[in-house]
DNA sequence: AATGGCTTCCAAAGCGCTTTGGGTATGGTT
DNA sequence: AACCATACCCAAAGCGCTTTGGAAGCCATT
C-alpha cells in the first residue's frame, strides 16, 4: 500500500494525505482522523527511501566503527554504547546505519556517507589524540557528534565525555590515602584520547602527592584480559614491585586479578587494584557489592545521551555544539585495601 | 554533484552515463571510460535513495537486536558478529542497519522495515527454541538468515551454526576421559536454542557414559562473570561437589574461575573447565597457548559467512537456503587435568 | 452585490536515479 | 542504390513521497 492507494481508497488527494499524516495544520481535525484511521487499518507505512529523496533528509545516523586491520579489535564498549544509542533513534523515527571500516580509508567513507545523502549525521567513535576526523567533518559539512573528546584540537564540536581525568585523579587519590606508593598504571592506547586523559589524571595526583612519576609503572596497549594479566605478571616480578593497580577497563583487570593470584597473593590485601568500569550489561562488577573499586560510568547512557545531542545539533544547526561532561562514580569494592607494611619493613 | 550535472559536464545523456557506471553492456569501451574518469574526477557518488527508490531495492541489510527489558543483556557476540558480517557487506555494496528493539514488539519491527522497503533482508539473531520469527518472515516474505538454528521448525530457512551438540559431546567425551564423572553445565539461558542443544550433547555424552544426568549440576542462566562465579561458588560447597565445570561462554568460565581460586583451590588441577569460545577479539583465551580448555568457533567468522549466505538468498530468490554448520576446535589448556583422586578414598 | 479572508483541499512539479522504447550513424550485404 | 544489422546513444516515464502555488467554498464585511 502506498500513499497514491491509499488516497484513492479515501477519495482524496495524496497531497492532504500526506499532510495529514504529517501533522500538518491545513487539515480539518475529521478529515485527519479519517486518514489515519485508514492508515492504520491498512498497515501503511511511508518508503523511508521515497520519504528522503523528496525531503532531503535521510532520517538515518551513521556510526562508523574504525577497525585497524592490525589489531582487528572490536571494542568491547560498543555494543552497549549501539544500544542506547539505538534507544533514541527508535523514539525519534531515526535508522542506526552501521559501517565497519578499515582505518586506514576512513576519510571515503565519511565523504561518500556524506555525498550519497546516506545520513544526516554520524557518531565518531574511538576519537584520538589530535584526531583529524573532525576537521574533516566540519570541512565537508557533514553534522557529527564524538564519543569523547579531541585533544589537540581548536574547532567546536559536539561531544559527550566521562571525566577521565578526574577519574584516574580519585582513584590515584584513593590509592594513595591508603599508603601505597608504588602505583601501577595499566592503560589502553595512549594515542586514544581517553587513555591520554587518564594518564594525565594518573600522574597529575602523584605529583600533587610528591611520588615519582616512574615510566616503568606505567603501561599502555589494548584493553585484554591477556594483556592484563601478562603486565601485571611482568609487574608484580620487578624489583620494588607495584603495590597497587589502576586499570583502563574491567577486562584489563581481570587479567591482573589473575596474575596477582598465579602468584598466590590476595588482590584487596597485598596487592589493591582499582579499574574504570563502563557497566557493560554482559561484565558487571559483581552483585551488589562490587568485586572491584572502580571509577564507573555507564556507557549506555552515554549512547543515549549523545544520540540525542547528535538529533539536536541536527534539528537546529546554528546552535553551539553541545559539550556533556560526565563525572564517574566512585564505588569500593574488595580489591583495594591498605597498603602491605613490607615497605616500612624496607625502610 | 548528481547523475543530470555529470551527463551535462560529459555532453551525455544521464542514460549513457548511468549506464557506463553500472557496466551495462550498450556503451562504448571509450565512453565508459571518459565517464569512469569523470566520476571519480567529480567525486561522483549516486544517492542511495534515489537508486534504491528506481531499483526497488535497498541495497541494505537489516540487524535487529532484541533486547528484552527485563534483562537489558547485550550479547556481548554481538560486536564481533556485526564486525565480520560488516565486512562483507562493505564488499558488496550493502549497508547495514541495526534496529535495537524490545523484544515485546519484534513482530512489528520486522514488518514495518519489509512494509517501508527498507532493507532487503534480515539477519535474526539469537533464535530461541520454536522461535516464532521465522514463521512471521516467511510469511510477509522477507529474506532471512539465522545465526543460529531453531529447534521444533518445519520450514525451511538459511542458517549458519556451530555444532552446538556436537562441541558438548566432545567437551564432556574429554572431561570423562580424564576420569571425571561428576561434571557441572554452567549454560546459558536454555530458552535459547545454541543453550538447548548444548545440554542436549552435554546429556548425550554422559548418557554414552553411563553417568547419571543430576539436575543439581546443570544451571542455565544468563552469561556474565558474576553467575559464572555464583554458580560455581554454589556447586563447589555441595555435598558430593562437581569435579568439572562446562561453561557456555568464556565470560561464565571466567567467574567460574574465580569462585575456584576463592576457594584456594587450583583450576586444572582440584578442578576442570572447559568452555566454548567465540573467540571474541576483546576476550582471548590465552596467548599462545589457552588459558582454557575450549571448543572453540570463530564468531566473527561466522558474521562474514551468514552475511554472504544471505546476500546469496536474496540475489537467487528461488535457491533453496543455505545450511550452514561449522564445526568446532576443540583445544586443550591449562585448565583441565586428571579427576582429583579423592573418589578413589571415597569408596 | 462585491470584496476579502479563512479553511480545506488539489494538481503538478520535483527529489536523483533506472529503464523502456526508440533513434541515428556506421558498415556490410544484396 | 537500397536494405539491414549492429553499435551507440537519447528522451521521457516512473519509483513514492513532499511541497509549491493555487482553487473552491464559505462566511463576515463593506
Amino acid at each position: 500500500m502506498n500513499l497514491k492507494q491509499l488516497s484513492e481508497q479515501l477519495g482524496l488527494s495524496q497531497t492532504t494525505v500526506s499532510r495529514a499524516l504529517n501533522g500538518y495544520p491545513e487539515v480539518n481535525a475529521a478529515t485527519r482522523l479519517r486518514v489515519e484511521d485508514a492508515a492504520k487499518a491498512f498497515n501503511y507505512h511511508p518508503s523511508t527511501r521515497a520519504k528522503g529523496l523528496a525531503t532531503g533528509r535521510a532520517l538515518a545516523i551513521g556510526h562508523v566503527i574504525p577497525m585497524s586491520t592490525k589489531h582487528e579489535m572490536v571494542n568491547p564498549v560498543f555494543g552497549d554504547f549501539i544500544a542506547g544509542a539505538g534507544e533514541t533513534y527508535a523514539r525519534n523515527g531515526y535508522e542506526m546505519i552501521l559501517s565497519i571500516v578499515d582505518d586506514s580509508n576512513e576519510d571515503e567513507i565519511y565523504r561518500s556517507l556524506k555525498l550519497r545523502r546516506a545520513v544526516d549525521g554520524v557518531i565518531v567513535h574511538g576519537p584520538r589524540i589530535d584526531d583529524p576526523r573532525i576537521a574533516l567533518l566540519s570541512e565537508i559539512g557533514m553534522p557529527f557528534a564524538v564519543h569523547g573528546q579531541v585533544t589537540h584540537n581548536s574547532l567546536p564540536y559536539t561531544f559527550l565525555d566521562v571525566d577521565n581525568h578526574d577519574a584516574f585523579v580519585q582513584a590515584t587519590d584513593y590509592l594513595f590515602d591508603l599508603g601505597h606508593q608504588r602505583i601501577a598504571l595499566v592503560n589502553g592506547l595512549e594515542t586514544m584520547d581517553f587513555a591520554y586523559r587518564r594518564r594525565s589524571g594518573y600522574e597529575t595526583s602523584l605529583r600533587a602527592h610528591g611520588l615519582a612519576i616512574d615510566p616503568v609503572l606505567m603501561r599502555s596497549s589494548e584493553m585484554t584480559e591477556v594483556i592484563g594479566y601478562e603486565t601485571a605478571r611482568d609487574l608484580l616480578g620487578i624489583n620494588n614491585a607495584p603495590t597497587a593497580f589502576i586499570c583502563a577497563s574491567l577486562i584489563s583487570a581481570l587479567g591482573v586479578r589473575r596474575a596477582i593470584e598465579e602468584r598466590g597473593l590476595v588482590m584487596g590485601n597485598d596487592v589493591s587494584v582499582v579499574t574504570h568500569d563502563d557497566m557493560l550489561s554482559y561484565l558487571q562488577n559483581g552483585g551488589e557489592t562490587p568485586i572491584f573499586t572502580a571509577t564507573r560510568s555507564s556507557v549506555r547512557t552515554a549512547g543515549r545521551q549523545l544520540a540525542e545531542s547528535l538529533l539536536h545539533a541536527i534539528e537546529h544547526p546554528n546552535n553551539s555544539p553541545q559539550e556533556t561532561i560526565l563525572k564517574c562514580e566512585f564505588v569500593v569494592g574488595h580489591s583495594t585495601g591498605p597498603a602491605p607494611r613490607k615497605d616500612e619493613h624496607g625502610l
